[in-house]
RNA sequence: GGGGGCUUAGCUCAGUUGGUUUAGAGCAUCUGCCUUACAAGCAGAGGGUCGGAGGUUCGACUCCUUCAGCCCCCA
């Protein structure tokens, strides 16, 4: 044997007591990266199992709901790629429009640089940079975590192919009549200058004022009052409406009001829409500012006042001492006025739900500008149907009811936003000054900048200014990330989404209605809405909370793998998560537990490890010298195999996480290699081979289903247990495949006895205080126990001498318990504790009573016996007799203790 | 106002179609241990009657109704 293995990958020769994660973790993922293990290309003589990543955005850095979005994505891959599918993860990162756009600006500010000033061009080359610059940082970032996506894959949404692509769905959306062009109310973020789309409005409750202002009715010397919450507004009333079945307004339907400080002239009148019971009943109307005022505006031909500039400075619209102010210090102004004129009924406190801006941050104005939409209603038809068919399906599947609510109240969607960085909306506008004719006022819409107006044939064009929103380019994410047919028809449709809950409208729903308009499918088989990651007050994680630990810092100090692990053991399907730091011991613990495991094997093993045992590996031994603990730990294996492959099938990789670190710690740690310890520190040499080489292998399997969950360590052991190959790796190993004739209830129930008498001998001693070094002798009153199990037990409960037979008595002085009709008597002269021992032997008579109690109650009762299956009766008549047999044993040993 | 989710041990959560010796895990707690893989560990123990009320059923943590509390989304 050599040791080329461990020269090469740099293994001391002794595994450290404790692993160190920070030694394992670099080193395997250059070794990935250099064998290319996690490249996918087509092959046909394989199925393909496609994932593409959810781009994190260019201006962020990691976070913990990336971690646990990011996790699953990888333990899918990995599990995927191990059983032998063509395992394809396509990473990248998305140019976010507004938050990038706002970013440089920033930037620029600093250095004093205005973007209108330098141009879009110059303005455009500094995005660029900044994005070469930070834009893959959140990349970088993730391969720390051990992600195995395939990067050479890579995409950005503004790469050449996929701008163009972007571009192509526009023009052809157009030609299919889907976008238009309409002067309508959008959105506006006035400190990025542009609108905005629904799904980026935050509503935030705050805690606001309503104004109360009385108008003066003309020609009377009345008033009539209103309230509002935005009193700037009041400078673009062009009308006041009150309900038309309101008594105490009746009287001024169609008489007019004078404006107060504008000196308009508007009209009372009546309509519906007006809620009788808030504030006075009587609204004043801006329908230039109001989404509602804006629909009453239409619906009575109001005069439309915009008084806003795009920053949300007040215009030449409104009254010239008001010019220039911002809506706030215009708030105030109007106010003063108001009340300077006497016309300031009252000030209540209000809260209210103002909408602000997702990325500027401030409340938004409902405003009035042209904007480019797209009409949604005939794309969200079928892109309900695939998922209300289960064409598509949702994990957790109660995702579908808030899906199915928003698509079948979908609105139009505002595409263009007033920014440049971004894919620019391919329209011209003719401009020729020679321009004569109407048609020319229509838009060139065209992939290529057109040369010169089609009708009239001026070469005076001027492309639109705006971008697009940043999910008109991610909505095609899921197919355009292949650059070309061959790509597309082999990986799409995709196999699984992993994201979080809160993109399910913004792309969730818009990738299914990309997919199924300009590819006739279905962009993923499955979506995983992943958990949301909260404080250990339940808290969102938030930067401005400050309660958000980098997970960077936490993989130095834990390791990506404890990480993962934690992060996935805490986040159940369909639940949040409360993090904090310290549960990563729940990992960090767990990773020390396989090294520590894997670390006691080879230093059993010859040649890898001074000081070992020595003990040489021989592969014709491997079904050598079977004892029922072999045939147990397969059983368990195949039955761990099985559970975490229905539950992977279901999507539940928390309860996955929750079968892998039982069978790890509980199965093969406390109680396998406990066992095996007899049998490798025999003396029989053949013994012992064949005892380890089948461990080894046992281990092998157990790293493998760990892998895709922890996947330095896993690799690492992976290496060191068996001579490996440059190149190889556990990352492309095959996966167990179950084979459920292992599965074995003789194995398990047999073991489960054995369990039962250790565990019932070291109650005893922990009971009485009995200290490790210690030894007792037992007596065993029962026929059912073999001579074989007797060393383990001896072993595995510290007992230098056991005594097994039917007609044993039980020895004087001594402590004993009852298990399955067997009797066990532990002699403790001078060591028993009487009192002790009768509380013991009380507690369990207790508990016997009282099972017995409620067999009886159901027993007795002739609607259980007449009504209840067959089975469950005679199971309760089992029960009954059993538990009577023990409780009579137990009684009398108490009733003749001494 | 509409929709969804949650409420089980001190904490965080499991609990498959209602019926395994009267509810499980991790953490925390208590006791005894440095038993030569692991003190980031080992062994043992205590602790809940499943938010309240009502109902269906022979039988409910599990199904239904209702009330209360918490959270999220949409308007």
């Amino acid at each position: 044997m050599t040791t080329n293995i461990y020269q090469r990958h740099g293994f001391p020769q002794e595994l450290p007591k404790a692993y160190n994660p920070a030694d394992v973790e670099e080193k395997w993922y250059g070794y990935w990266l250099k064998h290319n293990i996690f490249h996918s290309e087509i092959d046909k003589s394989k199925k393909p199992y496609t994932i593409v990543i959810p781009p994190p955005n260019i201006t962020g850095s990691l976070t913990m709901g990336h971690i646990l979005n990011n996790t699953i994505q990888d333990i899918f891959i990995r599990t995927k790629r191990m059983q032998g599918f063509n395992a394809c993860w396509v990473p990248g990162t998305d140019h976010a429009s507004i938050a990038t756009e706002s970013k440089v600006v920033k930037m620029l500010k600093e250095q004093k640089i205005n973007k209108y000033e330098i141009g879009r061009e110059e303005f455009l080359k500094h995005c660029w940079e900044w994005k070469e610059k930070y834009g893959g940082i959140i990349i970088q970032q993730l391969k720390k975590l051990g992600v195995s996506c395939d990067w050479q894959r890579e995409r950005f949404t503004m790469d050449d192919h996929y701008y163009k692509k972007v571009i192509e769905a526009f023009v052809q959306l157009y030609k299919d009549g889907k976008i238009y062009r309409g002067f309508r109310m959008v959105n506006w973020d006035p400190a990025n200058k542009s609108a905005i789309s629904d799904e980026e409005v935050i509503y935030k409750t705050v805690n606001g004022k309503l104004w109360y202002f009385k108008y003066p009715v003309k020609d009377s010397d009345e008033f009539i009052t209103v309230a509002t919450t935005r009193p700037e507004t009041m400078l673009g009333d062009t009308g006041v409406a009150v309900n038309p079945n309101d008594e105490r307004f009746k009287k001024f339907i169609g008489k007019k009001v004078l404006l107060p400080i504008v000196g308009r002239e508007i009209p009372i009148f009546a309509d519906e829409y007006v809620d009788m019971e808030f504030g006075t009943g009587a609204v004043k109307v801006t329908p230039a500012h109001d989404v509602n005022d804006h629909d009453m505006g239409q619906r009575h031909k109001l005069e439309i006042v915009n008084i806003m500039n795009d920053d949300a400075s007040l215009n030449e619209n409104a009254p010239r001492e008001f010019v220039g102010l911002d809506r706030f210090e215009a708030r105030k102004k109007v106010v003063e006025k108001i009340e300077q004129l006497g016309l300031l009924v009252k000030v209540e406190d209000y809260q209210n739900k103002v909408g602000y801006s997702e990325r500027g941050n401030v409340p938004i104005e409902p405003y009035l500008s042209e904007q480019w939409f797209m009409s949604m209603q005939e794309f969200a038809e079928p892109a309900l149907q695939v998922v209300k068919d289960g064409k598509v399906n949702y994990h957790p599947d109660h995702w579908v009811k808030t899906y199915e609510h928003w698509m079948s109240n979908i609105k139009d969607w505002c595409i263009s936003r007033q920014l440049w960085w971004g894919h620019r909306i391919p329209v011209w506008y003719c401009v020729g000054d020679d321009c004569c004719k109407l048609e020319c006022k229509e838009p060139i819409v065209s992939v290529e900048p057109p040369e010169k107006c089609p009708h009239c044939g001026s070469k005076n064009l001027r492309q639109d200014e705006d971008v697009l929103d940043t999910w008109a380019s991610s909505w095609l994410w899921a197919h355009d990330v292949f650059v070309n047919d061959e790509e597309q028809n082999y990986y799409y449709p995709t196999d699984l989404l992993v994201t979080a809950p809160d993109i399910i409208f913004f792309w969730v729903a818009r990738m299914i209605m990309a997919g199924m308009y300009f590819k006739k499918d279905i962009p993923f088989k499955d979506v995983y809405f992943t958990s949301v990651i909260r404080d250990m007050q339940g808290r969102k994680m938030s930067k401005s909370l400050g309660n958000s630990p980098d997970p960077l810092d936490v993989i130095r100090d834990y390791g990506a793998d404890a990480l993962r692990f934690t992060v996935i053991y805490l986040a159940p399907l369909g639940q949040d998560v409360l993090f904090s730091t310290e549960k990563c011991e729940i990992g960090r613990n767990f990773s020390n537990k396989i090294w520590n495991a894997g670390r006691f094997l080879l230093m059993n093993l010859a040649y890898r490890q001074a000081g070992a045992q020595n003990i040489p590996l021989n592969e014709k031994l491997i079904d050598k010298h079977i004892d029922f603990s072999d045939r147990w730990i397969n059983s368990r294996f195949h039955q761990t195999l099985s559970e975490l492959n229905r539950a992977m099938d279901k999507f539940e990789v928390n309860n996955a996480s929750k079968i892998i670190y039982s069978f790890v710690w509980n199965d093969f740690c406390d109680w396998y290699i406990e066992l095996a310890k007899n049998r490798l520190y025999s003396a029989n040499e053949e013994v012992k081979s064949a005892v380890l080489t089948r461990a080894l292998k046992m281990f092998e399997n157990l790293l493998k289903i760990v892998h895709p969950f922890m996947p330095f360590i896993t690799e690492e052991l992976w290496q060191r247990i068996y001579e490996r190959l440059e190149g190889e790796s556990i990352s492309t190993a095959e996966y167990p495949k179950l084979d459920s004739v292992k599965i074995s209830v003789e194995a398990e129930t047999e073991m489960e006895f054995v369990q039962d008498i250790i565990t019932a001998i070291r109650n005893i001693r922990g009971e009485m205080n009995i200290p490790p070094s210690k030894f007792v002798k037992a007596f065993i009153k029962s026929a059912a126990v073999k001579d074989y199990q007797l060393e383990y037990i001896k072993k595995l409960a510290r007992v230098e001498e056991i005594q097994v037979s039917e007609t044993i008595t039980k020895p004087k002085a001594s402590a004993s318990t009852i298990i399955k009709n067997c009797e066990i008597y532990i002699p403790l002269e001078g060591l028993i504790d009487l009192e002790v021992e009768k509380n013991r032997l009380q507690k369990e008579i207790t508990r016997l009573e009282g099972v017995l109690v409620g067999i009886d109650k159901k027993l007795s009762n002739e609607k259980f016996v007449s009504n209840a299956a067959p089975e469950v009766v005679e199971k309760e008549r089992m029960k009954k007799a059993d538990v009577e047999a023990n409780l009579l044993k137990v009684r009398e040993i108490f009733d003749n203790l001494k």
